[in-house]
DNA sequence: AAATAAAAGTGTACTTGCAACACTTTTTAC
DNA sequence: GTAAAAAGTGTTGCAAGTACACTTTTATTT
């Protein structure tokens, strides 16, 4: 299909990149929205995203916006699902590809946020998106929970180091249900890729709990047979 | 984001969608893939795709490649990834929305598919295939068979009464591996949304086998509570 | 120095779903 | 009537998951 006539004759369209942006924080899972501060539309809330560009890779695209937002730049990202309705964006017409990205919560770049007038907002209060972006939250919610019940995604939302306490209480933010503390340790206990530190965090306890962190060479070798 | 200079200043791509369209027979899944028979690149072996079109909806293109080619509209089909590597087509830039589709393969339109020179290739025999095609495949078949492990997706596949040795053939052919007749057998007869016809099959053996259907009122009965 | 408070850490019994396994029934063709 | 070919049918064992409550440790307070 190397004829330039075989192309000429069908449209072109605006390919736009949107990002689910997970955070995790006192319990509970958060989003990276943006509220815009200028009209058109001041004051609605919408996903970071931004235009493919000439000559860039789509999952390049949306590593670059979730980069220009928070400088990070080396995330777990996933793409989630393209969405081509004709009427999606009012303007004109765009097609956007979601793609969930997860953020260890301390290690954003604050000013640049702050410069987006970008806010954490956690997921029981989201408000109304623009376009189709609630229902790409809803989509992008469902697709993670998924793949934490099946890897360690989970993990990236995490800082390095990291005790049970808190790996038990994020996967209880993730399936949305509280899990028996005993049970989730035997579980954690057979996985020889979460491994001990010999740290230890005493800012939340009197007694202290044990850190611990995530192998990857470990996880890599129990899968890569 | 309603003013034209916002999106004037990025670029616009082709948008493609290409199909993978799965068929069941003789105990394997096959596809519907399409080989040139003109030049350039005459002989070479392809996806079912096509371009969207303005005022098209993305799912409604990937729908209409499906019956131009199959002649059959209203076929199971889902949104699998996008592609869109810069070099991917080494014609344009397009970036393209890959979808599978489940097609009983006693039904499709025979003429429409000899007119485009499609055939039905088994999957063990899929061939090299354009630009990244072959990924695209893999990427289908990985997604539809998650799918048959939690949804009856694969009875899309079947015609409408079916025995249970066909169903179970089905199954060895999505998941790949042989399947324990009893306890196949049992965990169909827990699902009261496969019923018997009443009707009985004798072509494929003299005792006869019990024909079954699948009943979409009592499956969306039961998880849509 | 003793009491208190607050989170970390630990083991067992029960239930349930999945896996392994082989013979009988029915009917047509020879 | 016998042979062939596919349909149909139950039980046992195992493993994984679930339910469940008390002890340990240490900083803080009195």
């Amino acid at each position: 299909m190397a004829e330039q006539a075989f192309y000429s004759v069908h449209p072109k369209f605006h390919a736009a990149v949107d990002c689910i942006i997970f955070g995790f924080e006192e319990g509970e899972l958060s989003l990276l929205l943006l509220q815009r501060n200028f009209e058109p539309a001041k004051g609605e809330w919408s996903l970071a995203g931004g235009f493919v560009e000439d000559g860039e890779n789509i999952d390049d695209a949306a590593r670059r916006v979730v980069a220009e937002l928070t400088g990070l730049d080396d995330l777990y990202m996933r793409q989630v699902h393209t969405y081509g309705e004709v009427e999606r964006d009012p303007g004109e017409r765009v097609l956007s590809t979601a793609y969930y990205a997860l953020v260890d919560i301390k290690k954003y770049d604050r000013e640049l946020v702050r410069a987006h007038n970008a806010f954490w907002i956690k997921l029981p209060a989201i408000p109304r998106l623009i376009f189709d972006h609630n229902r790409m939250v809803q989509d992008a919610l469902r697709f993670m929970r998924y793949q934490a019940t099946v890897k360690p995604v989970g993990i990236n939302l995490l800082p390095e180091e990291f005790t049970l306490t808190q790996l038990q209480a994020l996967y209880e933010a993730i399936l949305g249900e509280p899990i028996d503390k005993r049970n989730f340790r035997k579980r954690i206990a057979q996985m020889d890729y979460i491994e001990k530190t010999g740290g230890i965090d005493k800012t939340l306890s009197r007694k202290g709990a044990a850190l611990y962190r995530f192998n990857r060479e470990k996880y890599d070798g129990n899968f890569k047979i």
